[in-house]
DNA sequence: TGTACATCAGTGAACGCGCGTTCACTGATGTAC
DNA sequence: TGTACATCAGTGAACGCGCGTTCACTGATGTAC
């Protein structure tokens, strides 16, 4: 084997011992050894490929943005929000999101809140990641429904309140199955979005 | 000045500096000793009255649910969730709890992350929050509307965008006057829990 | 009311644990000729 | 193709920093007689 294949084997094993490792006891809690152990590597090898903790999940950030990005490009979706199953694709679309980088985004939030550079990065995707859905709610203005504040604001309610439930659900478990749970995010959306029911 | 008096005395400024601390630099980023300098007291002194941070904020939480607990049983609040006027109440008073408690309750949320034990116990002060909301919730019901799920997660959507929102609000500042942060709080939670506007 | 001793809140220097980080070493791969 | 040296990924024991926690000490308040 390649000495550069070898050291790229080995930064992927990291990587992925990682997220199991903050999957399991969180990012603040995980030490360095903790995830070299997890890799099967010692304690000095993970200085190869990281200069420390911080470095490594933003190196999970970049796989997982690079991924949302492709991901975003490929889908030939439904934008228009007076439409509920537009609606519903989105959120849908977030709840795989999440189940996917759980770890990844559990992490980043515990980061973000210890560390200002890391809040700011993390802000910086989600603005990346609602840049799209504002565009989708101006259909609903365009149709002459009110909104329950102005566009930014009413994106930033519905944001906030599909992020919260998605983890709630996944760390308390649930009253409802994923189905479920997205046709009540769903419905609570549009009916909060157009002031009407479907 | 009497022994007990002083002691109390310390143990007050003590948490009134942890408060401000807290508030500043955030929980977990919080030394012991950035508690005693801030209360202009020896590291040792800590000790006399607490075990330890964690000790501390169990502390802080008990003031704050006393005062909850009071504040709760005094106001002759409007319940009945068909009436706007009564979500906006629970809102703006949310909106005002956390104001005053910001401190506290962003203490208490990073220590959930970290700490097993401590997630549980703000858990569960959440729940005592929310049961007296629950209640209200049915008179939608039983006016012949539609809630948009179940009751139980119609009010954890609900919470999760009233909490998510305000957090945001209070750390990025605001688009919107918190006059209009409540209004449009009160106007998405009433759309998405009776499918009507107003 | 006064004196002698006990107790307690507070002090801050020192101790020591945990954990991140380093570094001399190994063995394997790459390069020069 | 073979030999000699250089480079690099990985190892793990050891080092040392930061910070929580302790503890001998001080001075003031409380108690006993």
């Amino acid at each position: 084997m390649k000495r550069s294949e070898k050291a790229a084997e080995t930064e992927a094993a990291l990587k992925a011992a990682a997220r199991r490792v903050f999957a399991e006891r969180g990012y603040l809690n995980t030490k360095i050894t903790d995830i070299t152990a997890e890799a099967g590597r010692a304690a000095g090898s993970f200085y190869n490929h990281f200069a420390g903790k911080e470095e490594l999940l933003e190196a999970l950030l970049a796989d997982m943005s690079a991924e949302s990005d492709s991901a975003a490009s490929e889908a030939e979706h439904k934008s228009d929000f007076t439409d509920p199953d537009a609606i519903r694709f989105h959120v849908a679309a977030y709840w795989r999101f999440y189940r996917k980088h759980a770890a990844t985004l559990r992490a980043l939030e515990e980061a973000a809140l210890v560390s200002e550079t890391f809040a700011k990065t993390f802000a910086k995707f989600g603005e990346t990641e609602m840049a799209d859905v504002l565009g989708h709610i101006r259909y609903i203005t365009d149709a002459g429904m009110t909104l329950p504040t102005t566009p930014r604001s009413s994106l930033n309610l519905m944001y906030g309140m599909v992020d919260s439930y998605v983890r709630h659900w996944h760390k308390v478990g649930a009253e409802l199955t994923d189905d479920e749970a997205i046709e009540a995010l769903t419905r609570f959306v549009y009916r909060g979005l157009t002031g009407r029911d479907y």
